[in-house]
DNA sequence: CATGAATGAGTTTTCATTCAT
DNA sequence: TATGAATGAAAACTCATTCAT
């Protein structure tokens, strides 16, 4: 009985979050107002508030929900990996994985950047996720760039983001193989220009 | 007589400006007020409706301040460079330039990025602006890069904006030189990977 | 459950049209404010707007009560009529009816027809009431008036509107009594002339 | 000298009542501002405060001008006239003069009953204005129809303000002889139903 | 006298949040 | 729990009026 409760209550949370992104990228901004995710979560306003504790908190759990995914899918293809060059190139795919690269998501994205300038907790966040992935890049680069690593490292973090960013403003579909490709053929010059 | 007026008020226009990017860095978002922007111009809030006409034109105004600042840089560097090599170079540098590059005008830029997801006009703007880099970014890479400017181009395109974007989460001054250290040997990497 | 919060909602809705009526008849004018609108309903601003979505519409229902009202007791009075000029009288009667002709209805008539100059669906609704006044008056007067039927329905109109005109200035308590003498005594002596 | 310079300064005067007018034609209500105003009359928006000393006056000098130009052509006419009932009819046709019946003077006169709810000079004024007409209309019936003079003066005045209420509605043209015979003929006919 | 730049008070409108049911 | 009616504070925007030039 509780525990029926409990998968609604949850099942209603991740409909909530899953209505922040879709009314943000609908929207396009942070500009949205609870009662537009609540409608589009069908259900109350009021309830948007009871199960968050207000707006903010419920962008900081959607913003939580987009990085667990992707760490989820970093960490899969890093432990699948054989090789430190695989590892690396697991850790570009999950950026660019079918979630993580929809239209919603980057808009989402987007306004997860924004909100971190004011947001403490939310600028908490992305910088934990900034040196996670650098991190890993790192490990997963120094056995074939050595001192280079964390450069290489910079540039390929740099250019993911750079990617995302310049996909908010297009209208097209995201193309994650032409996205991949590019960082990947990136990584692998600067790799090649080491010897 | 009429001269002084106007020079008043291109003045007090430019001031505006100013204090929009001033206040959009202080405020870390899109959401201030035009109270407060005309309070840091020392104007009546009145003021910049009327020179403006509401606060989208202001931020559209704004937008094309920093986008016409941006090109007259390029435009300087390009110029001056002898080489197509240099070219791009020059475009690189302009990009991470003293105004281009100091903390006010990388989120007044994140924030030129939200805008343009419901703004029509602040779109088309974006939109011309990475075209144009990106059309002078192959004119001259082409020479030193062949079929591959294109990749090359976008490569590094994508780059400089996700600079900027990783900036944004910073607190620490920017590094232009350091930034452009970061394009600069990718792109170098990217063309001696072709040979 | 469902049905007593519904009342309320409508309840509401009423005491806000009413409030409307009595705040420009205590203004004098449409320079009404929403929030003084609001304080005489006793609801707070924001609801006015919640449940008309703006002044405009709560100007505009507010005029369509007054159609309504007016409407309604006409067609009372003209089915319970038994001949053709106990029409007539009927509908001129409703028009001087204690609801109509009080100094709060006829300060928002007033109201109404300059909103008319500018608003499109209130000059809609406006002519579709003065459109079926005469109608109705020359379906009335037919059988005693012939082919003069329209001439006096449209005496008969502009009379009633401008009895109401001249009752906008008066301070004094408006006299049904004799505005319905005024307008059946000139009805009279047009049907009495063409004899 | 100040005699052109005054001549100028009347010359503003007028160029700005007239404007005030056309622009409450073309606005259709009161909320017109006094830049609009202004410029249609071609100065500066300050320069109308000078002249009149506010928004307030302005309009009641519009008022003013629309009230002396009725009167002066109902002067023309009573004194032309050679009878009783001839001296009725001028006033009639008075009010249906080509310029008091144009659009833009019915607009203004609209606002002006709007006006005078609020204003206490332009509700005096006004009501000076229906004496006047009143007590020359009763002058003029009295010879033909004694004691019902009254009475036929109260329904011919209502009958002039309601057809221009009216009117007030309509987009086409005005047409001043029907708005004159209707008025005429109610008249004959109550005076006719005396006898 | 004339301008029009500038002000700031006043109004509409929006929305997160609360709370009675 | 869940609702959605209601609030009220905050913000954009308007415009009569002022005043330095």
């Amino acid at each position: 009985m509780t525990g029926k409760r409990e998968a609604t209550v949850a099942a209603r949370k991740r409909d909530l979050i899953r209505a922040t992104i879709a009314t943000i990228h609908a929207e396009g901004s942070l500009d949205v107002t609870m009662a537009e995710i609540a409608a589009r979560a069908g259900v109350s306003p009021g309830l948007a508030h009871h199960y968050f504790g207000g707006k903010d908190q419920l962008i900081l759990a959607t913003m939580r929900h987009l990085l667990a995914g992707l760490q989820a899918r970093s960490r899969a293809g890093w432990d699948a990996a054989e090789t430190p060059r695989a590892r690396v190139s697991a850790l570009v795919q999950a950026s660019f994985g079918p979630e993580q690269f929809a239209p919603e998501t980057i808009s989402a994205w987007l306004v997860v950047y924004v909100m971190a300038q004011k947001n403490a907790e939310a600028a908490r966040m992305l910088r934990i996720y900034v040196r996670r992935l650098r991190t890993h890049l790192i490990v997963g680069l120094r056995p074939v760039a050595g001192g280079q690593a964390e450069a290489i490292a910079e540039a390929a973090g740099a250019l993911i983001d750079g990617v995302y960013l310049r996909h908010a403003l297009r209208s097209t579909r995201p193309d994650p193989a032409a996205a991949v490709a590019l960082v990947e053929e990136t990584i692998d010059a600067r790799l090649a220009a080491l010897g």
